[in-house]
RNA sequence: GCGCCCGUAGCUCAGUGGAUAGAGCGCCUGCCUCCGGAGCAGGAAGUCGGAAGUUCGAAUCUUCCCGGGCGCGCCA
């Protein structure tokens, strides 16, 4: 059922080594073994054959037999299992069990892959959870810089990673729009408008000037509609810089509705709470008992003077989303938010629920410099390089490919001046290329070859059967590259890692590459080779679009060199 | 002091139990009669912060130490 996605993904390019291996390896152990727990990868050396399993040392412990023995055992019988789909198969170092795969799994493979096109390496999740990925929810008092940039290119490609596996994802972007922060917004206007400093603690960006001057009677008008404009204007803004962005929100989340009506949300959440137990009053405020759900200490919810607290406002926001039926929420937050996760857990666990079902990320910082100075960045001074700076200087696909490439909890360092000079050398531009050139050789193939790769672009796995001569080596490794999406996306999305597909996209941009330069594709000589070869590249170009797509990264059919670049190239 | 994250090649970083630890950039040497050279091949470059432990096997797991970042408010 190659038109199944969830089939597909499970069942990858190497479903039925995997599977004879499980059995025999079952078989010899004496201990039972599932088919997913045989780890298959690529051997890094060559001469170790296409793919290598290390099953036997695995099981050796639980079996009580020594691994080489249980190797031989194994090996033994796959060879009769598979007949020619398996070229050969050996025992190597201290257990390992090296394939070398046969013709006709290989031709059936690119059949499977090239009828999912698109599709293939998603839909593979064992469970389908419902899933609400916020993130961003940049406080609307100031302009997006760089670390909301990370946060918007990293949860944005994780909501997209979490979909393509098979998730039911909605993403959401949290106002900030209550509490003092945003009096000090209107008090901070109004000052501008008068032409006066702004308060001490006021936000002193030339921002505010901005927003002062777009609101015509900001002298005079009182602090909260000022508040309320000035937010208004930020989210727009804010919601313009993310569309530029290509970060894609269902629901931006008002604060402030939280504390609407009667009883508002915030009272409604607050009263189950009481209910539980878990919120007591002590000293005149209302604590929520978070140590002994795992906290430093318990936290105040509302305080003595009767004002809520943020946290407050996040008790009853993560309330909302159980009740809009999200059986896990995931938060991209700030390295400085940290401190907060066992807080929020615990609440979370008070309510009732799992606190692994909530999932607080952290984004670690980005470090600015610029000719290997670093940045200075002030947001009392309002000073920092925007969103809307970094696209402008290198463009949204070099952004988000240069925040995207490494782990979300691991520090970053982004030279501004070397991303831009770079941005001809960058990876992503590479990837681009690959898929640009897939898209161009295509182009030129014959109509025998565009008409197999249209059977197989429209689901007919037989479109290859029979075609093509030996399959040549850099044709197996790309092939078996292309096997690989499937576990990587899986793997990507479990661990919230969308840096392991940029990681994927570029290796399989070289193997793509090495097999461009070994083997001609358009015009290349004897009977139903260029078709062949057509329909390997075809199958690489949509995996090469999957994945940049997964990214939030344009995959474009041509590519040409900005002016001065090509200007310096020349 | 306590908590979280990090420490891997000159630089920026992949790699969370497997074989001789990788990529990009930078550096050195070759390659444009050839489907797009934004490329390709080769090379130099690493005590995986340190020590001990677990394991047949550790960059990966455990403990301690060192170094860096970020937090620790009835602020948000």
């Amino acid at each position: 059922m190659p038109n199944d996605p969830h089939a597909t993904a499970a069942h990858g390019i190497d479903a039925a080594v995997r599977t004879a291996i499980a059995q025999r390896a079952a078989a010899v152990s004496g201990v039972e073994v599932a088919p997913a727990e045989v780890v298959l990868s690529a051997p890094r050396q060559a001469g170790h054959g296409d793919l290598a399993t290390n099953v036997a040392m695995v099981l050796a412990k639980r079996a009580g037999k020594p691994p080489r023995e249980l190797a031989e055992g194994i090996v033994a019988g796959l060879l009769e299992d598979l007949g020619d789909r398996l070229a050969g198969a050996e025992v190597a170092g201290p257990g390992f069990i090296n394939l070398t795969l046969g013709e006709p799994l290989f031709r059936e493979a690119l059949g499977t892959v090239g009828a999912v096109g698109r599709r293939w390496g998603g839909g593979g999740v064992s469970r389908a959870d419902k899933i609400n990925v916020e993130f961003v929810s940049a406080n609307p008092t100031g302009p997006m810089h760089i670390g909301h940039a990370r946060n918007a290119a990293y949860g944005d490609a994780l909501a997209r990673l979490l979909a393509f596996h098979g998730h039911d994802v909605d993403t959401e972007f949290y106002v900030n729009d209550f509490g003092s922060q945003v009096k000090n917004l209107g008090r901070s206007i109004r000052a501008r408008a008068l032409g006066e400093d702004v308060p001490e603690d006021g936000y002193k960006g030339e921002y505010v000037k901005d927003l002062a001057a777009s609101i015509p009677d900001a002298a005079t008008a009182d602090d909260e509609r000022l508040a309320a404009e000035g937010v208004a204007a930020m989210l727009d803004r804010a919601k313009a810089t993310l569309e530029t962005f290509g970060a894609h929100f269902d629901r931006f989340f008002s604060e402030k509705t939280l504390h609407e009506g009667d009883p508002s949300a915030v009272d409604r959440a607050l009263e189950l709470l009481r209910e539980s137990g878990d919120l007591e009053l002590e000293d005149g405020a209302w604590w929520l008992r978070s140590e002994k759900r795992g906290d430093d200490k318990d936290r105040v919810v509302i305080r003595a003077n009767g004002e809520p607290t943020y946290f407050a406002s996040d008790i009853a926001y993560m309330r909302d989303k159980v009740e809009r039926g999200y059986e896990r929420s995931i938060l991209a937050v700030g390295a400085d938010h940290h401190g907060y996760i066992a807080r929020m857990k615990a609440a979370y666990a008070s309510f009732g629920n799992d606190p692994d079902d909530l999932e607080l990320l952290i984004m670690q910082l980005v470090n600015l410099v610029e000719n290997g100075e670093p940045i200075k960045m002030s947001k009392r001074a309002g000073q920092f390089v925007t969103v809307d700076d970094l696209v402008s200087y290198i463009g949204v696909d070099a952004a988000r490919w240069y925040l995207l490439q490494r782990s979300h909890d691991t520090a970053i360092e982004l030279d501004v001046e070397l991303a831009r000079k770079e941005s001809s050398e960058n990876p992503v531009y590479y990837v681009q290329y690959a898929h640009a050139r897939a898209c161009s050789v295509l182009d030129r193939v014959g109509a025998e070859a565009q008409g197999v790769v249209e059977r197989l672009d429209g689901g007919d796995a037989a479109a290859v059967a029979g075609l093509g001569a030996a399959v040549e080596p850099a044709e197996r490794t790309l092939i078996i590259k292309l096997g690989e999406l499937p576990d990587v996306v899986a793997h990507a999305a479990d661990r919230r890692a969308p840096h392991r597909i940029a990681t994927f996209a570029l290796e399989l941009a070289q193997t793509f590459t090495a097999f461009y330069r070994d083997c001609q594709i358009a015009g290349a000589e004897g009977d139903g080779v260029e078709a062949w070869r057509a329909a390997l590249t075809a199958v690489t170009r949509d995996a090469l679009a999957t994945c940049l797509d997964l990214l939030g990264v344009s995959a474009p059919e041509r590519m040409e060199r900005r002016e001065d670049e090509a200007a310096a190239a020349a």
